[in-house]
DNA sequence: TCTACATTTCAATAAATATTGAAATGTTTG
DNA sequence: CAAACATTTCAATATTTATTGAAATGTAGA
């Protein structure tokens, strides 16, 4: 991951719509969601979320495979963990202040 | 932090030049750096590089102090561990792969 | 107070992003 | 093949973001 992705990726996850259809692709895990369910999910119209997800798939966030009728979109963890990544290790400079954020942290999950 | 000012962070993070400043001042610290620094650092006009601290300081990215002539920048690194955090949990929900990312993961600096 | 220095603000413009509704594309089933 | 379904593409438009150079603001020192 370099300077250039991470801001492509960053980039795809400010905008309040994208940022909500990337939570529920992951909450959706494998099994993902078609374009239309994701579109009901964040009260889009098909064609904004269309414009939405070509955004996030260009970025690498998400993927799409055609299933018969439908378009199943997923969540690209892989993508995404290596933008966190980046900014932590990269960017931050595994800063300790930055770092208490993932581990030990008041916000942290990871105890 | 809320998926609002996730948001704001996120889009201030996602420009190259303002990423390239943001880098530059966590490797500052405290000492932090002033304005016509940053902008030489970066390569960019004075005038840009206002531009682009005044898009972080209002996202809370940054902070500001006037110090006799000069005005010194300093990265806000709880607002940006915060924005990290909120990425792993409210937003990513703790998806082991993504948490893989800070904790032992193959780009992992926590080791 | 005049001058140099440090930075911001402004005006003009270009480029990217976001939204809407209609039309087009691709897919399945009767 | 025709009709229904699922999604994308397109055109038009509004908004936001980015850049440049010039002018304005604020600060310090001779």
């Amino acid at each position: 991951m370099n300077e250039l992705t991470a801001v492509e990726v960053l980039s795809a996850l400010s905008q309040e719509t994208r940022l909500g259809i990337v939570r529920f692709l992951i909450s959706r895990g494998e099994q993902g969601a078609a374009a239309g369910e994701v579109a009901a999910e964040v009260g889009a119209q098909g064609s904004r979320a269309s414009f939405h997800l070509s955004y996030l798939e260009k970025a690498g966030v998400v993927s799409s495979e055609r299933v018969s009728r439908k378009i199943i979109y997923r969540a690209n963890l892989e993508k995404i963990g290596g933008t966190i990544s980046f900014l932590l290790n990269d960017c931050c400079g595994c800063h300790p202040q930055i770092m208490a954020c993932c581990v030990g942290g008041e916000h942290s999950c990871c105890d």
